[in-house]
DNA sequence: CTGAAAGCGCTTACAG
DNA sequence: CTGAAAGCGCTTACAG
């Protein structure tokens, strides 16, 4: 591997030299400019990361930290692929790379980021996958390493992240089943610790009074969030004696194992249950009758995120902001048949 | 943040001590070692990486390359996440981080990868999706950068893969679809230049052959790895005059959009053409009639590949084998519906 | 068993 | 505009 050494002395100048010209410093002659530049792309040289980290003291590397358990393997589909092509371009035109860091199942989220951070293998983060309680914040507070997170937190929230509108989603989706007459209303979120399960509850339940509809602590329905989860959804719905006639899904792949239970028991959503499901993937376009949900560009949230980080950190001093970035992601509704039907 | 000098100082002693006896050299003082490992806890001490790094001439770091391009967006759902899982237990035991590098749609995987290699960002590379002809292997050889890829390419294969076992696959399928006398069996392969289209159609056609089926190029179908590819695939195969009995596909999200588009024709899987997924994962179990379709485990596919590539790493010599691992990774029948029709 | 020193590959004040 | 030199935070022969 060629070394900033053995260009400059192909060259036959100095190192000093080499390193101002294939970093755009001003203070470099032209021609002279020209000649490294040619001579790096013809000997395929570019510097090595770790020295020129060592010598910065920065990175130029962004972490992404995502959980590769077993639940979000079930849920999260193209989810975080499509944020990771938004994040790359926006951080790529700031000559930042982005780095997909998987904390596995076997570890402590809160202590896997601890050795990222510690060993400073980034120069910021943005975590995902956040709990009401989430020690991640605290732990990059203290390590003043910028960072933002996909998703709120349960604290008072002194910290930049962007996060889902699901105060827009419920209210949207409570008001469209009031209209049509419903009365019982039941809502299926995650049974973890996940924050937005809270959130989402908490909106639900707001959107149920603001519609002067009542409230049945039994219609809200934990289980996991996949397919297996949207088909025990449909058991507990079905073995209600007071069965609510709608039902607001919190993810995507819930919708799938509904359908499936539902149509088991030869009922038909959107005749039999009115369905409203969470994001618009390319799952929810194949369903039949059509899925009544909710669509987002997973692109622009990726942008949006990137923007967000961008403006807690020093080293972007043009784009930098005192106030974090605190921005609902809005999700527009797309009318299916999966609760067409009013009663 | 508290770099070695500070902990030294802190514990009145010399910084190779401290790094000795965090690095578990013997030729240290046990009751020395205990205090420089509670002073490291204390004070939150990890080594600065690009520090480690550069005086090392390694990173620790193995580089998992995905492309996260509109495609793979569509269909590898989980596929990665778990491949992932598997791949971050087996380097772990090795000390070895994975981070996962997503080349955007706008930059040639090529490029992307050679910035990558010769920056030293990555000790040891993963390549995935393997195109036919596929100039990052001719790359990593060049850089002398250990490496495994996930799938075939084209050439002779003098380097290290796993890749699924599609041969099997085919010919599992078809000796089943044979069995139940059809005659006019059709294949679905992705339309883009990815090696595994070729590898399928081959072992396809192969298969054929050795039931004493004949083969019609009309029964090639090329199509988009997705849900949608799979729509337009039923599209397809109603249009022709000579229709097909059964079908065999090669992405497991293919069967969601097939399903669907016979369901619009009134037909269904299994009684009116018999379909054979891929994948078996969470949405195959969940379609109706239930899809025959391959298994596998995706955590010990991360294992076997994490496996393969510490075979190729000098710095692994205990691992270390002379003869790059190429192992075709077995996918299991498993019986559903989709194709119970005999003709 | 420990300390002092060299050096990994860069970038950047500092002289000239 | 260019060169020589210092130094980023580590690890590791080398002395003692």
């Amino acid at each position: 591997m060629v070394g900033i050494r053995r260009l400059a002395q192909h060259l036959d100048i100095s190192i000093g030299t080499v390193s101002r010209a294939l970093n755009g410093r001003p203070d470099v002659n032209e021609e002279t400019r020209k000649r490294v530049l040619e001579a790096a792309a013809e000997l395929g040289y570019a510097p090595n990361q770790a020295g020129r980290s060592l010598r910065r003291g920065a990175t130029s590397a962004v972490g992404f930290m995502i959980e590769s358990n077993d639940e979000s393997e079930s849920n999260s589909d193209n989810f975080f692929l499509g944020v990771i092509g938004g994040l790359t371009g926006a951080l790529a035109q700031h000559n930042l790379d982005l780095v997909v860091l998987p904390c596995s199942t076997s570890e402590d989220p809160h202590d896997y980021l601890q050795r990222i951070v510690v060993r400073r293998l980034v120069d910021a983060v943005i975590i995902s996958a956040t709990q009401r309680n989430d020690r991640r914040i605290p732990l990059l507070k203290k390590a003043g390493i910028p960072f933002i997170a996909l998703g709120r937190t349960g604290g008072a929230d002194q910290h930049a992240w962007v996060d889902l509108d699901f105060e827009g989603v419920a209210h949207k989706a409570v008001a469209r089943l009031a209209a049509k007459g419903h009365k019982q209303i039941a809502v299926a979120v995650p049974d973890s610790d996940i924050n937005l399960g809270h959130v989402f509850r908490n909106a639900f339940v707001d959107a149920l009074a603001q519609n002067g509809l009542p409230f049945d602590p039994d219609f809200i329905i934990c289980a996991k969030s996949s397919e297996h989860g949207g088909y025990t959804v449909g058991d507990t719905l079905l073995a209600m004696k007071n069965r609510p006639t709608a039902v607001v899904l919190v993810y995507e792949m819930m919708a799938i194992g509904l359908y499936r239970r539902l149509s088991e028991a030869g009922l038909v959503p959107g005749r039999d249950l009115a369905v409203v499901g969470f994001r618009e993937g390319p799952l929810a376009r194949f369903l039949s009758p059509a899925l009544t949900c909710f669509r987002m560009s997973l692109l622009d949230l990726g942008t949006g995120l990137a923007e967000g980080l961008l403006a807690t950190m020093p080293a972007f001093p043009d784009l930098y902001r005192a106030e974090p970035v605190q921005k609902l992601w809005p999700m527009e509704l797309v009318e299916g048949e999966s609760d067409a039907m009013e009663v």
